[in-house]
DNA sequence: TTGATTGTTACCGG
DNA sequence: TCCGGTAACAATCA
């Protein structure tokens, strides 16, 4: 169930466990035995993230390349591998531990060219390194699409989720179904801005920072003023206290402030 | 059992 | 051509 920020953190997480040696690979249920097989006792060279996709690269072999979707996780587990529970498509493992995965939504060997038509597709990344705001910027002003939308098309922006779009949103005051072009450059910065430092936060804690307190794991009276200002799925507008009013954008649920997040006048 | 969900894509129609 | 709506896929939980 993961947005950008997840898929950073099991990169930077799996990374010193898995780099560098030959790790055992298996498919327990067979979905992916024939690829499992390809892979097993190959060493990784990197683990690489990029939005909602990571790519294992071996030595030798093709690249794995794993999408989670909505349902997908990795389970980890030290020492022995333990039981398989669920759909566990593929697991991975070496002395120390390893991890299963289940229910992912691809989980498919590419070559580097497979790899590049992937990344083609994707836009700038904003947990990325040195990854440049101009691309989106410039899809967004361009578009008369509402920003609601756009934030979740990942050819626009790579690794913002349906919460992530609407708490953004809402900390720049930007109502979710203003055209892209009548944003300004000034508000699209911003906006980049905020999106890199709420993914930044995700990173940091591993989870997503947000008003549920189901999802946040920790009393709202205990977050920090940051934790706080969010707005996806609150009972009422943390700034002004106001109703707050859940639209569909995409097909999917997005809250908003009706006055801390004016429409324009078209 | 039903409905919802931190996702993506193909397809259709205005 | 653009864009929104819908279904399909898939897994889990309240």
């Amino acid at each position: 169930m993961p947005e950008g920020h997840t898929i950073h953190r099991l990169a930077r997480d799996q990374s010193p466990l898995l780099i560098g040696r030959p790790v055992r690979i298996h498919s327990p249920q067979g979905r992916f035995a024939d690829e499992a097989a390809q892979l097993d006792g190959c060493t990784i060279d990197e683990i690489r993230p990029c939005g909602k996709h990571l790519f294992y690269r071996f030595e030798n072999a093709p690249t794995w390349h794993v999408h989670l979707g909505l349902y997908g996780k990795f389970r980890p587990f030290e020492g022995t591998e333990p039981e398989p529970r669920g759909q566990v498509r593929a697991a991975v493992s070496t002395e120390a531990g390893g991890f299963h995965l289940v229910g992912p939504n691809t989980c498919e060997l590419i070559d580097e060219d497979g790899v590049q038509k992937v990344l083609e597709r994707l836009g700038p990344d904003p947990l990325t390194k040195n990854a440049k705001s101009a691309t989106m910027i410039e899809r967004i002003g361009s578009s008369r699409r509402a920003i609601g939308g756009l934030l979740l098309d990942q050819s626009i922006i790579a690794g913002v989720g349906n919460i992530y779009r609407a708490d953004a949103l809402f900390l720049e005051s930007i109502h979710p179904e203003t055209r892209g072009v009548d944003l300004t450059e000034r508000q699209l910065r911003d906006l980049w801005r905020r999106l890199k430092s709420l993914l930044q936060i995700g990173l940091k804690h591993n989870k997503i920072i947000t008003a549920d307190p189901k999802v946040v794991g920790k009393p709202r009276s205990r977050m920090t003023r940051d934790e706080r200002l969010l707005i996806y799925k609150a009972d009422s507008c943390p700034q002004c206290s106001g109703p707050v009013e859940t639209l569909s954008i995409a097909s999917r649920r997005i809250d908003a402030c009706p006055k801390c997040q004016p429409r324009v006048a078209l």
